[in-house]
DNA sequence: AAAAAGATAGAAAAAGTTTTTCATCGTCAC
DNA sequence: GTGACGATGAAAAACTTTTTCTATCTTTTT
């Protein structure tokens, strides 16, 4: 966790950017969190640490990790873009229901062995992937 | 492709709906389709054939085409939802190189065996499935 | 220190996508 | 034909996300 924000420090610096409070407190609330967030959702979760913050700078600090890949985009399909980090995390892929729209997670210890195999066939160095299974739950079938 | 439009027409008339030329025609558009489309670039194909059409028609027949999984949302991140076919559909699987942008595409069995048993212990009946690697290809390894 | 330059933040406006509303039209059953 | 009901197109509305603008804060330069 401590490292992930050195990450976001150096990147910040790089850019020749500045580590404000405010996208020192957005860092770390989004670190905090374990699922897939909205930025509406951080937003809300900021507000009551920094009251004056604005949604405009939530944005704007979830692109900067997006950028420096420590946070991943996704999207389920409700109109709002998530995100998640990515840094030394176990891997959640997921399953889709198109039906009611759940999300479950899993994960496949062989299927990343796979994937790496892949990746090295092909001389690729891999650092994070997406699975996702689209179909319908138990609850949709019919 | 024909039994792709069937389907679509027995979920329609199971929900009480009508098989209208406008469906008709956006559906027919859609299925020739090969990449993912968005909404408005669907909508631009079907103007020429039919130029009253609205584009809230467009956005209603693909949420039908989802509903009934013929199609599938997609995001790619750049603000649009993108639709493709998931009927009878080969799956591209994809190495993406963070780097050049450069695509692979690959196709791995084994993997799509594990994919359709963590579907099965899950109870979930999948059709389509998405796995993107993100990494780094062999000329942009440092 | 003071001034200058550059970046940031918050608020509000703008832009862009998707959904909803509404009046009208078409279809089907009776 | 008449009535019922869904479908349609146009416009409005609702939302999410980005951009603009001005004031403020840092850092650098003088």
């Amino acid at each position: 966790m401590k490292e992930a924000k050195e990450i976001f420090e150096k990147y910040i610096a790089g850019k020749k950017l500045k580590f404000t409070n405010q996208r020192n407190l957005i860092v770390e609330t989004f670190l905090k969190e374990e699922g897939h967030i909205s930025t509406e959702e951080l937003y809300r979760k900021v507000i009551p640490k920094a009251p004056s913050i604005g949604l405009a700078t939530v944005y704007r600090t979830l692109k900067l990790l997006a950028e420096c890949g420590l946070a991943h985009e996704r999207n389920f399909g409700d109109g709002q873009t998530r995100y998640e980090h990515s840094y030394e995390h176990i891997h959640h892929d997921h399953l889709i229901c198109t039906g009611c729209g759940k999300i479950i997670e899993f994960e496949n210890t062989d299927i990343e062995k796979l994937q790496n195999e892949i990746a090295r066939k092909n001389k690729f160095k891999a650092y994070a992937h997406k699975l996702e299974l689209y179909g319908f739950c138990n609850d949709c079938k019919k």
